[in-house]
Formats: C-alpha cells, sequence, structure tokens
DNA sequence: CTGACATATTCCCATATAGGAATATAATAT
DNA sequence: ATATTATATTCCTATATGGGAATATGTCAG
C-alpha cells in the first residue's frame, strides 16, 4: 500500500506546510484564490490545487462571487485534530508543574544559607 | 518535489492512523516492539518502521533491557501540533456559545404562549 | 464576439511512502 | 557453540504526491 492520501482525512490534509498556511490565512477571513497568491507568494495553480486537497476533506467552504470564488475556513474539520492532541496536553503541564514545584523547593532550600555572587 | 516526508515533523509522522495508535498505546506507558505488535495487532517489522518514524521526529525515546526494547512516547514533540490547532478551538466553541443563547432566546419567546404538545 | 482576468485541470517527474516477505542483527539461555 | 527470542533492515511494488509548465474553463467588460 502508499502512504495515506492527503485527502483521506484532516490530518493529513495538514500535514503539508502551504496548506496550514493557506489555513492560517483564511482564519483571518473569506479569500479570493488570487488573495491566498498574493499573500502568501505562490503559484496560482498551486494554490488551487492545495485548495482541492482542503476542500475535500472539508476544511474548507467555497462561495462564487462574480468570476472569483471565495474560500472560508470550517474550522470544524480540524476538531478531530484537536481532540486527539488535546489530551496529552496533561502530559508537559504536568511536567512543568514538578519542574516549578522542583524549582520553589530549591529556591527555599538554598535562600539564606548560600552566599550570593 | 515529492510529498513532504514523513519523517520532516511531528504533522507528519502523525498523519499515519497506525502511527496514531501507536502513540495512544504509549501514552498507557513504556511498552516493548512485541507489547505493541500484540496489543495493535499489527507485524513486528511494520511496527518496528513506524517506531523509526516516531524516534526520528522525537516522538518516542528508546530504552535497552536485555534483549527488549522499551519505546516511551516523548508527548513534548507534540505540542507543536498542539499549539497549531488550539487557536482554532476558539471558532467553534463560539459558534457553539452563539448556538445556546440562540436556543435560550428562542425557549424564553415561545415559553408561556405555545400550547404543549 | 473578443479580450482580459480568475480559477481549475492536465501532463510530467522525482521522490517517498506502507505493507508484505524474507532476512539480518542482537541478546539470552542451555 | 547453538537454539531461541526480540528487533531491525532490506528488497519489492503499487500508489500518490507537490511543484513546474502549459493549457483549459469560466466569467465579465466593452
Amino acid at each position: 500500500m502508499a502512504r495515506t492520501p492527503t485527502t483521506s482525512d484532516a490530518f493529513n490534509a495538514v500535514a503539508e506546510p502551504q496548506r496550514r498556511r493557506i489555513i492560517d490565512l483564511l482564519a483571518l477571513g473569506e479569500r479570493s484564490v488570487n488573495d491566498i497568491v498574493e499573500a502568501l507568494d505562490m503559484r496560482q495553480p498551486q494554490v488551487s490545487k492545495h485548495l482541492g486537497v482542503l476542500r475535500e476533506v472539508g476544511l474548507v467552504n467555497v462561495r462564487d462571487e462574480g468570476r472569483r470564488r471565495l474560500y472560508s475556513l470550517n474550522s470544524e474539520a480540524l476538531r478531530p485534530i484537536y481532540e486527539w492532541v488535546t489530551p496529552y496536553e496533561r502530559f508537559w503541564r504536568e511536567r512543568y508543574e514538578r519542574l516549578e514545584e522542583l524549582l520553589d523547593r530549591l529556591q527555599r532550600q538554598t535562600s539564606g544559607d548560600e552566599p550570593e555572587q
């Protein structure tokens, strides 16, 4: 079998850095293809292709306005990623808290009986 | 150019569903390759290969114990994903809150002057 | 209708998968 | 030393990618 296709889910669609840039831009509001091309300094065909992938996994919506096509973000589609990764946050947070506590203890332990330098 | 390599960052490493399963398992604690093979019902070589990718992007640590190799999760490496996706949560949360508010208003509006059925 | 603008599609290619199968390497036990 | 167990690596193949370049499609203006 080959690698999981980019269009198979949000995880794969978002793995490509350029597509994350597009998403980050669309977070600011609706944009035409050309807006994206200029803002991100990419070639038009590649932007269209990336948008195609994003559309296929439901990450963006499209709306026709004259001869332009306005793309907007559908943030809901990011939810599976958010929900998968969020539980892991407690691991490094806990570690951080333990570190803080440790530093605190060291601080108290050394204050007063150590000559400052 | 080809697709962004799986070993280029956590985003790409994690795009593969089997690798997420491995991560989810390691979240429970250190595991040997064979533990993973059995728990996830995968072939040993594929597990080793997936672990290689995860190792390369720093998502797991290894420790030798006799003839076994114990892999553990390094959740810190998930942080870039967490930090990228988290800001988007407010989008759907806001939408949800607006919906709640709307339902609340409708509730108040209809209560009392509508025959129950 | 024609030209100009906006977007999508097609063709090409180098590259990298993920899994299967087989085998290599490593460590331990006897 | 040899067998056994645990893990890694190699070779294979079908498949898909992302970018470049060129072109097709669509839509408006005059």
